[in-house]
DNA sequence: CTCGATTATTTACCTAGGTAAATATCAACT
DNA sequence: AGTTGATATTTACCTAGGTAAATAATCGAG
């Protein structure tokens, strides 16, 4: 059997799921990628850039460009760190007041993705994305 | 139980697959995106532009500048069609004859992805990615 | 204390995806 | 035949991801 079909398929799920997140958040003046960094943030206090990066699993110059629009929208705002090399990143009034709008936003879509699952079914997909092997990561 | 770690997780695995593919590809001087357009046109012969994106399920400027790249790569030739607002893409001699090799080289790449899985699993997951409800696809 | 190595961030350059609008061609109808 | 509407492709402008290399600041050993 072939597996080109499934990672095809896997792939092509991911961009229309994006693409439709994106969508809904177009409301808010936010991208699905700027959420998972507000998301973040939010949970998890003020964070030095290189954790963020390494938190989410993406490169350094991509969250320094995505902080970059994000805090031109005000959502964030870019502190000098003790030591001078870092960036404290940190959520600013105006992101937290809207944090639970727009987290309410995703909750009701990402259930749409999914109502056609079951519990089961949801766990199986845990399951099998964590065993997914991927050198290096 | 929030289901946002799941989705998280999802495009996570989605990057690393994607970018750990065109790794493997960089030997060839190809990468991923252009794969799905050169197995697809190995597959299904030559091909219009409206008949490319909408069967990967791109939009049309996507494929546009991907197959610029991929004819000045020279894996394939833009012809004009009987329509004259069509342009005809068909794979050169070069990319049908590499097809094996890269062919290869992805299916064992992919078969290293999903090595921790059964094929029990693998059922399970095409299963539950076709069941993703994604509004207007 | 200074010099070399390491670490954090940024910059420059690439692919890939999207939307909106411009072009160009075709089709169909009066 | 000319006009109108639809279709195929492209262009301009945006976000997002990657690599390699440049900067800047810190750390540590001698």
């Amino acid at each position: 059997m072939d597996v080109s079909n499934l990672f095809h398929l896997y792939n092509q799920k991911a961009r229309l799921l994006s693409k439709a997140l994106n969508e809904t958040l177009e409301t808010f003046g936010l991208y699905a990628s700027q959420w998972t960094i507000l998301y973040t943030l939010y949970h998890k206090g003020p964070m030095i850039q290189t954790d963020i990066w390494r938190y989410l699993q993406v490169e350094a110059p991509t969250v320094t460009r995505t902080l970059t629009r994000m805090e031109k929208a005000g959502w964030v705002i870019r502190r000098d760190g003790t030591d001078k090399r870092e960036k404290v990143i940190e959520l600013t009034n105006q992101a937290i007041h809207k944090y639970p709008e727009i987290k309410e936003a995703i909750r009701s879509k990402e259930n749409q993705f999914i109502s056609a699952l079951s519990n089961q079914e949801l766990d199986q997909l845990r399951n099998i994305l964590e065993k997914l092997y991927i050198e290096g990561e």
